[in-house]
Parts: C-alpha cells; sequence; structure tokens
DNA sequence: TAGATTGTTAATCGATTAACAATC
DNA sequence: TAGATTGTTAATCGATTAACAATC
C-alpha cells in the first residue's frame, strides 16, 4: 500500500484503470461479488502480477487468499480516476458524429454527462438533437465559463479542429477528447485524447494475412 | 536499415505508424515536400530519435542533412501498413452509432472502404442508411466470406458485441474494431482495437484539478 | 488447518534517449 | 564547403514479470 498522492503514478497505469473499472463493471453486472486479479487478468489478457502491481500504486485494496470485493474495487477505482462525481462535457460539432455522440447513453453512468453542443454552422444553430438545443460557438466561451467545465470532446471536421481546441483552452477546459483525425497542439496543462478509427484499423492491417 | 520481414517489429512501434502517417497526410495538405524527424516530433510531442527509430526497422527512408521526402515517406508507410490497398470492412449494428460510423466519411481517403451494414433488428433490416440497404446478421457469415471481408467493426450493444464477435470470426474476419465497452474474447490470430470514449475521459479526469 | 491470493521486492525484459559517424 | 539531418549504436530509463512471505 502507497496511497501517496505525491506519488508520480505512470501514465500508463493511470491508462488501464479505466479498462479494470470497465471490467468490474461488467463482473457485477453478471452478478458476481469477488474476483481476483488472476480472473480480471485472463478477461483482459493482462498478467495477474501487472494488475495487482498497478492497484498497489493507490492502496491495498484486496484480501490475502479471497481476492478482490467488485463493488468495493468498483468504488476505490471510481474514486483514484475521481469518477465518484459527475464530469460535464461540452461538445463541439453537430454534425453525423456530434449527433451521435450526443445522443449516446454510454457516458451518464459512467460519470459523464454532456452538458452542450455547439456548432458553428447558423444551419444548425437553434435546431434539437435529442434534448439538447445546438449553441453557436461564439457562445461557447461564456458557457463554458459559467457551467465552469473542464472536458471538452471536438467532433468537427480536421480543418476546423485546432481553432476549436484554441477556443476550448481560451474558455479553460483542461481536457480534450478530439474525434478530428489531426494532432492537437495545446498548452501542457490539457490533456489531449484521440479518437480516430482510422488509425486502430491501420494498426491491424499490418498484421492480417 | 533492416526491412528484414521475419523481424519482430514490436507493436509500440506499429502503433506509432498510423500516427506518423496522420501526420504527413496533413503536412501534405499545407502543400509541404519535405519533413524531418524533428519536425514530426515537435508537432507529435514524440522525440526525434525515436521517429527515425521506429522508421530504421522499416528501411532508411531519408537523407541525411535533408529530412524525408513526404510524398515518399507516405508511399512507404502505406507499404508496411498494407493500406496501399483498400481494405473492406463489415459494419455490425446499424444504430445511432453503427449509423454515424456508416455516414464517416474519412474512411475511404485512408485504407478502407464499409463494404456491407448489418443490423439484427428486423425494423432495420431493410433500410437505407445512406447508399447502404441493412442486411440482416443471418446473412453475416455467408455475405463475408462470399467477399472475403477481414475486418469488422462493432457498433452493438454491449451485450451483444460478444455474440457479434463470434460470429464474424467465424465468418473469418481477422481483424476487429469494438465500439461497445466490454473486453471481447477472441482467437490469437484474431486481433481487437477498442475504441471507448468512456475510457478516454476517465484517463483525464484523473490529472484534472 | 490447508489452500488461495494478495502486496511487494528484486530480476528481467524491453523501450527510449543520447550521441555521433556518415553523408547529403 | 559548411550546415544539417539521417540511421545506428550503446547507455539509460522504465515497465513487466517472477517469486514469495504474509495472511485471510
Amino acid at each position: 500500500m502507497s496511497s501517496n498522492p505525491t506519488d508520480n503514478i505512470p501514465d500508463i497505469v493511470i491508462g488501464r484503470l479505466p479498462i479494470y473499472l470497465r471490467a468490474l463493471n461488467r463482473l457485477a453486472q453478471e452478478g458476481r461479488d469477488i474476483t481476483s486479479s488472476h480472473e480480471l487478468g485472463q478477461r483482459l489478457g493482462i498478467s495477474s502480477a501487472q494488475i495487482r502491481k498497478d492497484l498497489s500504486h493507490f492502496g491495498g485494496f484486496g484480501k490475502q487468499g479471497t481476492g478482490y470485493q467488485i463493488s468495493y474495487l468498483q468504488d476505490k477505482l471510481r474514486e483514484v480516476l475521481r469518477v465518484d462525481q459527475e464530469w460535464e462535457v461540452a461538445l463541439v460539432g453537430a454534425g453525423d458524429l456530434g449527433t451521435a455522440i450526443a445522443h449516446y447513453k454510454g457516458f451518464a453512468d459512467r460519470g459523464f454527462h454532456i452538458a452542450c453542443v455547439f456548432d458553428a454552422s447558423p444551419k444548425r444553430v437553434g435546431q434539437k438533437i435529442g434534448q439538447f438545443t445546438v449553441l453557436s460557438v461564439d457562445d461557447l466561451k461564456t458557457t463554458i465559463q459559467a457551467r465552469n467545465i473542464k472536458l471538452g470532446m471536438i467532433a468537427v471536421p480536421a480543418e476546423y479542429a485546432q481553432q476549436v481546441a484554441d477556443q476550448l483552452v481560451d474558455a479553460g477546459v483542461k481536457g480534450i477528447l478530439n474525434y478530428a483525425p489531426i494532432n492537437l497542439n495545446v498548452p501542457s496543462d490539457v490533456r489531449v485524447q484521440y479518437i480516430d478509427p482510422v488509425v486502430h484499423l491501420q494498426r491491424m492491417t499490418y498484421y492480417l494475412p
């Protein structure tokens, strides 16, 4: 156990925690109460030693001889990842992709809530997407600041992604999930994650027969 | 230079090549002819040494004192990743997400072509999504085998994802891009990549102020 | 108790970086 | 030529794994 918050936990470890949490969610849904590093590892294709080592950065969450109580470990991981609270997210882009993201049901029960949807096109501004009314990007900064939103998702064409990122950063956003197939330049206190399906596909074709 | 195909190139290297290619695409679009490992590294937040080392697994693509000719390096990376050919992809799931994927324009110019769209719901089968007519999952195996499709994308609810994966594998698919928030079990000759936006968001909240 | 599994240490393994000769 | 940048080697750094005492 070493839940010392000043520890510098490797980012690669942080990156695996959501995967562990997702597997625990699944186990809980299957009605299971207890699991082990061995079982988790088998399901995820990760060694049990790695799972134990990763978790040990944050504390001793298991019991020797028994394993981990799933609900307890879920709580602890949510705490570590800070998804024991709900985070509001601003979505920019109300095209096909933005619309699909706005409709996606999978955010709510895992700690996230889309708070507002922006678009630059006058044709889209004012329209409804589910329960959202699309706002103009002109109102992006004031809205995000007023609601103190720290997370943004970019679902605009690649050529506009950097300027949207600049606007989000200017509004105070500290984490950006970028769906545009382009690398973003942001200040070092802002985190960016990328979702580009083609990158994943290209990573697989290398190995195909 | 060591373009020995029996070399066992680390998967982490393969994973970066699509990122390099994407950055080169961008540079080309900006009208640039030549770049350097230093410039690429700056744009991507990667050291120039790593880029040179990664590329050196596949050959010497640059010129001392000059750098890399962008169009040539694009060609070579496409060759290495085998996206110098077009790959057909089967999409399973025609809900909001599947529809958005089917509409997405970004596949075509980067080596991929959605060949067919499947859904299990009788309400959706037969309907049009863009130029696609949604097919029944009952026809999945015959269609995929007839067209010799090796890649699949899963955009169905988590509870059906594993059985869809099993069907894809049974049909001969060797690479799966899974949008469902669940880990898949597949034979070792089948590759899986995951897209789960919540995992990315959870990886960022850890660091937020 | 006997069996099982954790948390942790030390050893191994692999990836990244620094440095530089080669050369355009 | 002088300046710049590659490709590659060796050194460093960090991550994974194996192993096991602790203990439930």
